[in-house]
DNA sequence: ACCTTTCTGTAGTGATCGATAAAAAATCGG
DNA sequence: CCGATTTTTTATCGATCACTACAGAAAGGT
């Protein structure tokens, strides 16, 4: 009962996680937030309670769509050095896509905050961590399977690829093309040629 | 003429270094750094005349001691690979000193800023540019020197280097121990048996 | 129609941001 | 000692931060 919402959720959510995307979680503030999502800042804190939440639920938007290229390299790909090439190659895409913000959200969106941003910087960790366990399991998966040596770290060589995709992450907030970080995708991939 | 400084500028330099280096440049105000350097506001814009100035001479201390490790790498070893192998082998060290912050200052010190802080951001930007100009000039020496094969695109495996290194720095932030970084610059550096 | 409930817009909360005005204190040349 | 000069201290400045009190507007149910 009451009176209805006259905006779309979802629609809002999709604008303020461009804004944090581009500029992080502390240096987008909720004046800027409020003229993007085209609301006032009531409707906002009436919507999603507070900055914080707001910024959750737009990592989570992110998730399921910027970033949902990862699973479905692990899931789709028959051995790990084609699930790992695709899912690096597709990273880079995603870190270059043309006329939206550079770089990953779930890796650059809330460095360098100040303690009252703490809970969305260990948010980003722990998603960032996730990650990286997804990548192990995928690689532990094709040991098993018999596509990586028995002798593989698991562990390692998935921080090995998070450190990469990390440092793509960076290059390209810099300003570092898809095609070249493409050539540097290849370098790093070499490594499976060395694990047979 | 006049009254002298009571204090030590190159010590407030340093306390305010450690401090941009923690938290970055945006989310370190002038009340922490007023409190840190045990200098009041005026003091400190009189010395330094702004925020973004005494930004620059941290960073400028910054690089002559806790990154003063690279130059010397590139110039006291006698090929690419062992200069490479230091180079990183020492950047990890410098990202995990005990007692001291994580990570980077050049690297992580002014991602995600507002507006306001653009400069700041384009000075770390420009100094990682030069920093990986140095890599791609050590890699030509050892081109032109023989340890390096004439086909090696020197500028590529530079921008490799630097994708490592700055993904390095992020896990570092994220308290990674020094030892599982060397493991993973292990990894890494197998690009140079590969090369030859 | 009514009342209740919820949303919307205006305006403003105290706190903190980077940066200063003004006056007191200290050190110089003379 | 004196007056000139510079640093120090104290107390702010206006702007912006995340956030909200309040009142009017719009949609329920009955």
């Amino acid at each position: 009962m009451g009176r209805p919402r006259s905006f779309d959720t979802e629609n809002a959510i999709q604008h303020a996680m461009l804004l944090f995307w581009e500029r992080g979680y502390e240096a987008t503030s909720m004046a800027d937030l409020s003229a993007a999502m085209g609301l006032n800042p009531p409707s906002i804190y009436a919507a999603f309670k507070n900055k914080e939440m707001l910024f959750q639920k737009c990592v989570e938007a992110y998730v399921e769509s910027i970033a949902s290229y990862a699973p479905r390299a692990f899931e789709e790909e028959p051995t790990v050095e084609l699930a790992m090439q695709r899912f690096i190659s597709e990273a880079i895409e995603a870190f270059t896509i043309h006329d939206q913000p550079k770089g990953c959200l779930l890796i650059s969106g809330a460095t360098n905050c100040s303690k009252g941003s703490q809970g969305a910087q260990d948010f980003l960790t722990t998603y960032r961590q996730g990650s990286e366990a997804v990548i192990a399991d995928r690689i532990q998966r094709g040991i098993q399977e018999g596509d990586m040596p028995l002798e593989t770290n698991a562990a390692l060589l998935a921080k090995y690829i998070s450190v990469t995709v990390q440092g793509m992450a960076a290059q390209a907030r810099d300003g570092v093309d898809a095609a070249t970080l493409q050539e540097v995708a290849k370098i790093t991939l070499a490594q499976f040629n060395l694990s047979k």
